[in-house]
DNA sequence: GCAACTAAACCGTCCAGTCGGTATATAAAT
DNA sequence: ATTTATATACCGACTGGACGGTTTAGTTGC
């Protein structure tokens, strides 16, 4: 048992190292040595965690994919009741990651898997086709959902990317504005 | 002047070949042998074009950006006029490009330069801040044209990584929803 | 005669993955 | 209690191939 506690521990490290990596010196430099010397350990043990980049690389996506997750369902709880829960829960749930210093995980894995296997990206197709199936089936106002769902992914999009021309009070409006149309929906 | 013409059919064929390279087998793994193979000419002939594997990104993060300009503004004569003309405009081009088959070039530069040098990614922060500016300049309804042009980004960012759930019923409905917000506003 | 190449060898560097070895801990055998 | 065995977790030198870029010598077409 401490053996999985110590791997768990080092593969955390080393998932850690890769992101700050990632985020430092972008997505297509990113080499096994650089993660190990980062997370302290060798490139053996680094290689004794995760059999091969790709591998590395894959539990990068699912970590991410689990924290979105994880987040979501945290946020769920303290969520107000009303119209369009699941869309308002959702641009909530991007808007804390993007927004708060949590960006970096959720972003770099995406860079690198389309940077060094597009395949990667599988497991992130699946969960936006969820996300878009939990917004059909829970909106009062699927229009506002949708619209204010792709305004949240394109905000988060330019973020991740550093092309954001916002500033923090556009950025604030534009959250407002999101949340705005989530509650009263387009002008008919 | 023929040395301008044959450099300049030869400059495209490269930089196509480029473009579908990524889109096949992606951003991080485009070589300059590839390419030439690619372009049907030698890796001397592209490197005779392009001095270096830089020249060739920056060449491409440009061809993308005109293109998204001319593309613009050969819309812009077309445009029925009403409220919020400018975000109409921003709109349908992206649309235009990310719907139509052009969404490779638009979209292959950026996941490159992102790869490999963030940097290039300079010219598009430009471009971008530019689109803002003529937004908050232009429109009757700056709220709606934000929000709009976030939905578009977020929808073409979802394509343009192959990411996007949604049928061509769900898209054609989005941009009918994205003009109606355009035209109609948010709800107060 | 010059611009725009071709063809192919070559160089230096980077880097994923390999492999033999080590340290520690726990268990089994004597 | 001591040796032996086994597994886990890791080290780090090394290999082999890929890749960016250079060079050189020759070719083609205006």
């Amino acid at each position: 048992m401490e053996n999985t506690r110590g791997r768990k521990s080092s593969r955390e490290k080393i998932l850690d190292a890769a992101a700050e990596l990632v985020a430092e010196i972008g997505a297509g430099r990113l080499t096994l040595d650089a993660v190990a010397e980062r997370a302290g350990l060798s490139k053996g043990g680094l290689l004794y965690n995760f059999p091969s980049k790709d591998a590395l690389l894959q539990a990068m996506i699912q970590r991410m994919i689990d924290q979105v997750t994880e987040s979501r369902e945290a946020l769920r709880a303290q969520m107000e009741p009303g119209p369009n829960l699941e869309a308002r829960l959702a641009t909530k749930t991007l808007l804390n990651m993007c927004c708060g210093g949590k960006m970096q995980e959720v972003a770099t894995g995406l860079m690198v898997a389309t940077a060094e296997n597009p395949r990667l990206l599988d497991p992130v197709r699946t969960v936006i086709a969820e996300t878009l199936d939990r917004l059909k089936a829970n909106s009062d106002d699927l229009d506002a959902a949708l619209l204010g769902w792709l305004a949240v992914e394109g905000l988060s999009n330019l973020e991740m990317h550093n092309l954001s021309p916002f500033s923090d009070q556009d950025r604030e409006r534009i959250v407002q504005l999101i949340n705005r149309l989530l509650t009263k929906g387009i002008a008919s």
